[in-house]
This record gives structure tokens, sequence and C-alpha cells, in this order.
RNA sequence: GUGGUUGUAGCUCAGUUGGUUAGAGCGCUGGUUUGUGGUACCAGAUGUCGUGGGUUCGAGUCCCAUCUUCCACCCCA
């Protein structure tokens, strides 16, 4: 009995006008990563479990999806384990290996395990899938591609800098105008935790904030008391949601706000070293806006935090993200290895450019011409015109089967038309005789009598 | 993981308080046209109503489960 195919929840087939879009944007990133000196590698897609668990919170622990042993590997478990059927405690029992969640953990493992044979500071860029258990959405998949580019072995405010052009630069290239890279400091918010005197209470803190555009200023300060923070701090924090005006404005007043705390006036300081270097540099397409409501959920950053939202009226989320972290491979045995990096959202990215219909038309890699096939002979003579056109370079081919009647043209035109092949061939009884060839133009409809040289030249 | 939503022809969707043989548009196949596709006219075929149970004399329609879609949380690209 044939089932009835599928695929996983959350993963895509994709046909081949798909294929040939995301590849504009993966040609398209990778060639800005390589004219920005960042060098490709890989990494496995599965990793051991100890690797990704725990770096991710609790969170992100849930969302990896893990591989099962193999063998019999349940009779190889304790009974203390099985018999609890608590599953949190029996998964590293019966999985050691899981999918890579993200790029930039493998990233920081690689680094710490070939530290010997790399040149530091070390630019590489890394363009893979990774998988997440989590729930669909519009733009959400459990399979999915992320495109990173990061810099391990500098502290240098430069390399924000840089990645800020990156990004500019990328979005530039795809013709998609108008995105706004959001900055801010993780230092900057770990000041205002300190002013408001809730330093142990960051994560939940930050959390609430990065809230603020989506559920508005009450509800953001319902949910930081609700987490404990107390009314009086909450009230300290009244300038930040009145904050207004440019990048340079918005510096003045946060100074003001963090005069006490000396992190928040090192984020303030780092702030003003990249906006003015931007400045100066001046950006393509894009701009930069500082939004100390930006806090992203990765608790690693420790600095400069990016993200890039689509142009306004298109309704995606961000498209990119990224930031610096000061002790990634610690993790990994590694120490005083700070880091910076971003990445790009592919689908999303995608998303947009189909919605501002942006993908150019010569995305789509179609043959140019197609021989109809009259016979065995006429056959043969295209096929030689075809090698000949070939080795040119333009995409050439021959319909497979020969004609055995009048319908027989009419399918062979109606495969051209459909594919939508530009040009078609004809070579019959008529052409083999003269030696020559009749091209036709699909979208005009006119056609001519042209010799081998000509077609090369017309094709071409 | 929580709450909701969706599924009928290849595609987009109708389908009444449960009632005989489940419809439309587009697409598809054939013909008008045996060396000419895309336009026009004519004809034709669409299907285990997501899947599995249940209620009923009778289920596309009601109930349960499950899968899928999309959405809001959570989180995130």
């Amino acid at each position: 009995m044939a089932q009835k195919p599928s695929i996983p929840k959350g993963t895509r087939d994709f046909n081949s006008e798909t294929v040939a879009k995301r590849n504009y944007i993966f040609d398209t990133i990778k060639s800005q990563f390589q004219v920005y000196g960042f060098q490709p590698i890989e990494t496995p897609s599965f990793e051991n479990s100890e690797t990704l668990m725990g770096k991710y919170g609790d969170e992100g622990d849930r969302l990896i999806f893990k591989i099962l042993n193999s063998g019999d590997y349940l009779s190889k478990v304790d009974n203390r384990f099985y018999l609890d059927k608590d599953s949190n405690k029996l998964t590293p029992h019966i999985s050691e290996k899981a999918l890579r969640y993200d790029l930039t953990v493998p990233f920081a493992r690689y680094v710490v395990q070939h530290q010997n044979e790399i040149e530091f500071p070390f630019k590489r860029y890394q363009i893979q899938p990774v998988w997440r258990a989590d729930r669909p959405q519009k733009g959400r998949f459990r399979e999915f591609y992320q495109c990173d580019a990061d810099v391990i072995g500098s502290t240098s405010l430069f390399q924000e800098v840089e990645f800020i052009q990156l990004y500019d630069a990328v979005f530039s290239a795809l013709n998609l105008k108008g995105t706004t890279i959001k900055i801010n400091n993780r230092k900057i918010l770990s000041g205002i935790a300190e002013v408001i005197g809730a330093q142990d209470k960051l994560i939940d803190f930050t959390v609430a904030l990065d809230k603020l555009d989506k559920i508005g200023e009450e509800k953001v300060k319902e949910e930081m008391f609700g987490k404990g923070i107390s009314q009086e701090g909450i009230d300290k924090l009244q300038p930040l949601f009145t904050l207004s005006g440019d990048f340079g404005s918005q510096i003045e007043s946060l100074k003001s706000i963090l005069s006490i705390s000396e992190v928040g006036i090192k984020g303030i300081e780092e702030l003003e070293f990249i906006n003015k270097a931007i400045s100066s540099l001046e950006l393509k397409t894009a701009k930069l806006q500082l939004d100390v409501t930006l806090a992203r959920g990765l608790n690693y950053y420790t600095g400069a935090i990016f993200e890039v939202s689509a142009p306004e009226g298109v309704n995606i989320g961000s498209i990119g993200g990224g930031g610096r972290y000061d002790d990634l491979t610690g993790i990994f045995g590694l120490k005083n290895m700070s880091g910076v990096g971003i990445s790009f959202g592919l689908d999303r990215i995608y998303l947009v450019l189909e919605e501002l219909n942006l993908f150019p038309e010569s995305v789509k890699e179609n043959t140019k011409v197609l021989f109809i096939n009259f016979g065995e002979e006429e056959a043969m003579s295209s096929l030689k015109a075809v090698t000949a056109l070939r080795n040119e370079g333009i995409k050439a081919e021959l319909y497979p089967d020969w004609i055995t009647s009048g319908k027989q043209m009419k399918k062979q035109m109606n495969y051209a038309n459909k594919r939508e092949i530009p040009f078609v061939v004809l070579v019959g009884e008529e052409e083999l005789k003269s030696n020559s060839f009749t091209l036709k133009n699909m979208a005009s409809g006119e056609q001519e009598a042209v010799s081998l040289n000509e077609l090369i030249s017309k094709l071409k």
C-alpha cells in the first residue's frame, strides 16, 4: 500500500527556482564575506551533546535535536534513570550526539580545538544549516541556514565598525535599501541594571526591556515588577522610555543616567567610538540606530549587540543579528579570547526580497535554446550545433524524443514555452538540405534562417 | 512546552439544520490546426473530502485522537 509521502514539520523542499533565488542570496553574502577578508570553515552537522548542551540556556537545551544512540541503547541504561521516567535525566544516557543548534558554539569549539593552527585574529565565515526543535511559524523553521562571520582574538572596536559596514555592503548588494542596523551595548544594560539596583536580575531586566516596542511601556514595567525589580528602580528607568533624538543626543541622555556606573560609561564610550567611525565612513543604504531596548536573548554577549530590521513596511522581524562576546571560548578552556560576529537570516531575507520583488530576472538560470527533434538524421545534425553552442558556454539542449507526427511538434514547442526557454531552433528536412538553422524567438514569434556562426553570435 | 487555527481535484477555494451520483475557476488532456508554442473556440478527465477511530439508518458536515498549516506566547534567524 502506497503511503502518502511527507516531510517533517518545519522542513521544506525547494524547487529549482527557489534554489536559484537562495543561491543568489548565498552568493551575494559569500562574496562580501570574502571581500572583507573572511575565510570559510565548515563543521559537522552534529556535535557531541556536551558541546552544545547548557550553552543556550534551559530554553535552548529544550530546542536542541538529540540523536538517539545506536544499538540496543535502552538495555545499557541504569534502572535508576529508566524507572524515574524523567526525560531530562534519561536523555544523556540514551543520546550522546545532537544536531548543530547554531554556528557560533561549534565555531568556538573549532577555535579551541585548532588553536595552534590558527593565526589570530581569526576571521572566519560559515554558511551551513542548523536545526531547532521549535514550533514553526512564518519565517521560522526547524531546519534553516545561518550565514555567520566572526572575528576572534581582537578586542578592537574597529571590528564592530567593519561588521556594520559589512551588513551595509551585503544589503546594498542585494538592493535591499532602507534597512536599520540597531546597535546597543551589553555594558549599558549592565550599567542601567546597576543604577536601578538590579544587577542580579540583569537577564530578567533585559528580556523585559527588549519587549518595549512590542507590548508597551506599562506592560514592561509590570513584567519587571513581577520579576522582583523594585518600584523605586523602575521609576529611575523613566528617562529611558522617553529617550529620543539622534544617536548623539541619546548618548548625551545616557551619560547623565549612567554617570555613576563605571561599566555603563564604558559602554557609552564604545558606542561613541563606533558611531563616530561610521559617521565618517558613511553607509551606502543602511542606517545605524542606537536602541537601548535592544537586548537579544543570548547571554554570552558582553559588548556590542546588533540587530538588523527589514525596511519599514515589511513585517518580518529581524533579518540579522550579532554582537561581541568576550569569553566565548572560555567554556572550552581557552581564556581571554574576545570575539565579535554577525549572522544573516537567509530565510527571512528571502521572504523580504520576495515581498519587495527584488530578485533580479537573471537568477533563473534557464536553458537559452531548445532544438526541436525531427528525427534521427536531423537530431544528429542538431546535436552537433548544440555541442558547438555549449562549447561557447551557451545553455542549449535538444528535445530527446523524435517527432513521429505533427502533434509532436506542438508538444515540443509547448515544452519550450512552459519552461520559458527564449529561443527554439528548427532543423528539419529543409534546413538539412540548405545547411541552415531556423531560429525562432519565442517571445516575439519571429523566425529567421541563419548559419551556425550566426546562430552562435545571436545566442551569445 | 502552552493556547488557538487550518486541511475538499495538480493549484486557489465553494459545499446550507447531517440526506441520493461532492462543485467552480485556473491548470491538465484531446480537437479546430500532420513544420510552429504562448491568444480564441469546442470537448474531456479529475477526488479514499489529511489520517485513524466513534456517534448515526445515513458523516465532507457532529465527537475523540493524531499528523499538517498558520497565528499568539516562550524563544529566536
